[in-house]
DNA sequence: ACAATGTGTGCAATCGTTTGCGTAAATAAA
DNA sequence: TTTATTTACGCAAACGATTGCACACATTGT
C-alpha cells in the first residue's frame, strides 16, 4: 500500500555518494561542488524525495514551527491575525500549529503542552485565560508573545508586561472621542461583554479620552453575554437613558447592539449614534454602515511573527509594542440630529 | 539560557530504572507493575517531563498531526470548518498544522510539501485550486479529503471523487425554491462571482429546484469580484430587471448584494426579496436578517476528522459524503409585496 | 528439589537527519 | 619530486523515543 517514503540513504545510492553528501548537497553547503549538488538535486527530485522533519528536529533541537493558541479563529479579529501570522510565517519557511484555547483552563493547558512536546520554535497566544506566568513557564524556554488587550496584567500596567503586541487602544478611544465630540455628541454610554480585560482597558482608556476633553464620564451598559439575548437589555436600558451615542468595546458587540436597538424601536444614527472597536470585514457593509477603530489585526498577526523571529535568531527579548489604529467614519455618526419636540416615537 | 529539556534518560536515572520501563510506564503499559508505573509518573511530572514528538514520530513513522489547507480562514465559513476541524482533532489528540493557500498554485504546492515533510497522518483540503491528482499525488500516501463544494469534478460528477466532504447544494437550493415560490416569488435571479466551482454547483441546483416546480429558468448575474464594486454593477442591472427575488450563491455575496441594493435605491425585502447560503453568523443579525440556508461548517470539519481517522486507524477508504444544510428563514424574504401602482420609488 | 510458568525490567536496534572531524585526491608552492 | 594547501567527500556519533527479545527472579505445580 505504503510504499515507504524515500528517505537520504534512497538518494544517496542512486547517486552514488554517501548521505552526509546529499544532505550537505541539499541544503546547499559550499563544500559540495557544483556538479555534485546539481546531480543529487536532479535525482532528489526524481525520486520525490520530501526531508522527514521527525528526524530534522530531532537533531536540530527545534522546529521551524511556531504555535498559536486564539480563543475562536471564528471571531473575525482572530482569524485576520492567524491569517497573517500564518502568511508571515510560511514566508520565513515556518509552518504553524493551530490550537483554539477556548476559554477553558484545562484545554489551554493541553493545548500549550502540545506546542512544548512540539518543541516549537516560539509561541503566541491570543486571549488566554491563563496567567502569564503558567504560559511562559509551560512553554519555556519557548518565547511567548502574547497578542491582544486581554493581555494587560490586571494591575493596570502596559510595559511592565514584555511580549504583548495589542492595538493602541487609549489612542483610538481619543479618536473616537474626538469625532463623536466634534460632531456634536455629548452624552456618551459604553456598552461591553462581562468577561475580558479588553473591555476594561478600552473603558478606561474611554473615560480617560472624555476627560480630557472636559466630558462627563460614560454611562457603562455591561451585557451579561455578548449575544442578542444580552444585548437585548442593553437597548433595553439605552432606550431609557436615552444617550446622544454609544461606544462599544468591540463591533460585534455593536452590530448586535443595533440590531436590538432596531428591534426596540431606536434608529441608529437618528436616534443614537453608535461606534464600534476592530472594523471587522462587516463592519463596511452593515445597514447603516458602522463607524469604526481600524486595527489591522492581520498586520498584528505579521508583526508577532517578526517579534518572535527576532527573539530566536538575534536572541533579542521579545518586547511590547502597540499597533496603531484609525478611526474609519460611517453612517452610525453622523452627528445627532436636532432633537426639537417629536419625542414619542414608538413603533 | 535554556536549561535542556528533561528527556527520558533524565526521568529513567531519577526514578534508577531503564529508559524502556519509563517509556512503557508512561505509556501505561501493563507489562510494569503498578508500583514501578505510579513512581515513574511522579518523578516526571516532577521533572516536568515533556516527551519530544520529533523523536516519537521518527520511530513511530507518523505524526499524529493533520494537515488543514484552507484560502483564508478569514471567511466565516472556513473559519467555522477550521475550528471544528480542529477541535475534534484535539478530542482524539491531534495536533492541526494550518496553512493558508490563497488560491496561489504555488503556495498551495509549497503547503502541500510541508505537509508531507511533516508526515502528517491525514490533510483536509478546501478550495484548493490544484487538481485533486496533483494533490493527491505530493500528499501520497497520507490520505486527503477534500471539503466544500469546489472540489466537485468540473465533470460534475459527484460520487466519484472520493474522500470529498460537501454540503448538500441541490437539497439546498430546492428548500430555497420551496421557500420562494411558496411565499409567492416567481420571477427568480441568481448572483455569484465568476471564479469557483460553487458558484456553478449551486446555480445548476438552482435550475434543477425550478425546473422541478415548472419554473423558468432563473436569470443569472455574475459579479466580476465579490466585492463592493463587483456587485454594484449587479445591484444596477437589477435594478433594471426587477426580479422578485434573488438567490446568492453565498452569504458574502448577500451581504454585500443587499448594501448596494439599498445604494442604487431598492428596498430590501418591500422590493426585492433575498437568499443567500451558509448562514455566516452575521447573516443572523443584519438589517434586514437574511433567510440563509445554514450548513453546519464547523460539523463539517468534524466530520472531516472522523473520516480522516477512520481511512487512518481503520484503514477505510476515504469515503464522499453530503452534508445536509436547512434553511433558515429570515426577514429577507416575507414574499413580494403586492405590487399596485406606485412604481417610481426614488431616494 | 526441579522444572515449568509468570512477572517485571533491561539491552540494544531503529527511525532519518545533521555535522564535526578525518582523509584521499587534486592543486599549488617549494 | 617533495611538501603544503585546498577541495570534495565519507565516517560515525549524536538527537530522544519505542519495542522485540532476552533475562533474572519469584511463584507454582509435581
Amino acid at each position: 500500500m505504503s510504499p515507504r517514503r524515500v528517505t537520504l540513504v534512497d538518494v544517496a545510492e542512486r547517486a552514488s555518494v554517501s548521505v552526509a553528501t546529499v544532505s550537505r548537497a541539499l541544503s546547499g553547503d559550499p563544500q559540495i561542488s557544483q556538479a555534485t549538488q546539481l546531480r543529487v538535486r536532479q535525482i532528489a527530485d526524481n525520486l520525490k524525495y520530501v526531508p522527514n522533519v521527525a528526524a530534522r528536529n530531532l537533531v536540530l533541537q527545534s522546529s521551524a514551527t511556531f504555535g498559536l493558541m486564539t480563543p475562536d479563529v471564528t471571531d473575525p479579529v482572530h482569524g485576520q491575525v492567524v491569517t497573517g501570522f500564518q502568511q508571515q510565517a510560511a514566508e520565513h519557511d515556518y509552518s504553524v500549529i493551530l490550537s483554539n484555547g477556548l476559554g477553558d483552563d484545562d484545554t489551554e493547558r493541553r493545548a500549550l503542552r502540545e506546542f512544548a512536546a512540539h518543541r516549537v520554535a516560539g509561541v503566541a497566544v491570543m486571549g488566554s485565560v491563563l496567567p502569564q506566568v503558567e504560559v511562559k513557564r509551560i512553554l519555556s524556554p519557548s518565547p511567548v508573545l502574547f497578542i491582544g488587550s486581554e493581555h494587560v496584567p490586571a494591575t493596570g500596567g502596559v510595559d511592565r508586561a514584555r511580549g504583548c503586541l495589542r492595538p493602541d487602544d487609549r489612542d483610538g478611544m481619543k479618536q473616537v472621542v474626538d469625532h463623536l465630540i466634534d460632531r456634536g455628541y455629548r452624552k456618551i454610554a459604553y456598552v461591553s461583554g462581562s468577561t475580558g480585560a479588553t473591555k476594561i482597558i478600552r473603558r478606561d482608556a474611554l473615560v480617560a479620552a472624555l476627560a480630557e476633553r472636559n466630558q462627563p464620564e460614560p454611562v457603562v451598559h455591561r451585557a451579561d453575554d455578548v449575544d442578542a439575548e444580552g444585548l437585548r437589555v442593553v437597548a433595553a436600558s439605552i432606550r431609557k437613558t436615552r444617550p446622544d451615542a454609544v461606544v462599544c468595546y468591540d463591533d460585534k458587540t455593536a452590530l448586535l447592539l443595533m440590531d436590538e436597538l432596531r428591534a426596540v424601536g431606536l434608529k441608529v444614527p437618528d436616534d443614537v449614534g453608535v461606534v464600534g472597536f476592530d472594523d471587522i470585514p462587516f463592519a463596511r457593509i452593515s445597514n447603516p454602515r458602522l463607524t469604526s477603530v481600524s486595527q489591522r489585526a492581520d498586520e498584528l498577526g505579521r508583526v508577532s511573527v517578526d517579534h518572535l523571529l527576532s527573539t530566536i535568531e538575534r536572541g533579542k527579548l521579545p518586547v511590547s509594542q502597540l499597533m496603531p489604529v484609525t478611526l474609519v467614519i460611517r453612517e452610525t455618526t453622523p452627528g445627532p440630529v436636532k432633537r426639537t419636540r417629536k419625542k414619542g416615537k414608538h413603533s
